[in-house]
DNA sequence: GTAACCACTATACTTTTGTATAGCACTATA
DNA sequence: TATAGTGCTATACAAAAGTATAGTGGTTAC
């Protein structure tokens, strides 16, 4: 498996191009995905911890958004057979993975906001 | 500027980490915005080419997005006095350089999805 | 003169996404 | 017995995003 050159097969597709960047987009995109990922990256989790962590979510959003993620790969869900039960999410190394991709948005979108703000001190 | 010091500093700040992230996705959110951008790597387009160029998209929509990513200093539009007037869209370098973005994002997109459909061998 | 190209805009509608609020079935603690 | 915690789901609603269709005001070619 050669990542670079999928990539240069991509890029010079258009449309394939666009497809297997919506497949990354499809997974971060929506109001609260990203604290959900950014909660999980920094360890197991369990629900009610992450209603607390995650200012104004509403149960139903943390529950439909952490069934979306589930679906897609990213997170795994652990239910314990505790009394009551417990139930964990973490990622799977999909869901790691994907820190390689917001790294390098973070680098994007803090020099991009540097650029907006002063363009040529881009202190 | 030290972008790696950066992302230190915002990965141990889950919510200014999260703003960052936000601001690389609301560029790229939306059914069209990635179309365009596409488009546009491949060089100056005007409206009636991006028209053609993007199945399915309405002028509304191309018009709309236009002027977002105009304002998110993504794109620069110019004007040139023909007769009938002609207008140009292109990249600025921000939006340029959202190209490492998208390759990032390609990337982990090829490779989630290889995962998804057969995990042991991702061939 | 009529048809077509240019770069859009207006209006009304549907679909998707997110919010507000309440509730379930269970258990542990006071 | 009352209260609070666990992990959710149901219903109804509001807001945002996207679609369909038509039209503007100009110019050039047939």
């Amino acid at each position: 498996m050669n990542a670079s050159a999928d990539l240069v097969k991509v890029k010079s597709c258009p449309t394939q191009f666009v497809l297997a960047i919506n497949d990354t987009l499809n997974v971060l995109v929506g109001k609260w995905k990203l604290p959900i990922i950014g909660a999980l990256l920094f360890g197991k989790k369990r629900f009610r911890e992450m209603e607390r962590d995650i200012p104004k979510i509403t149960p139903r959003m943390l529950s439909k958004e952490l069934k979306d993620l589930e679906l897609n790969g990213i997170i795994k869900r652990t239910v314990h057979d505790t009394i009551p039960v417990t139930v964990e999410y973490e990622l799977t190394p999909s869901g790691k993975s994907l820190s390689n991709v917001l790294d390098v948005m973070i680098e994007w979108g803090l020099h991009h906001r540097k650029m907006s703000i002063s363009p040529e001190k881009a202190a």
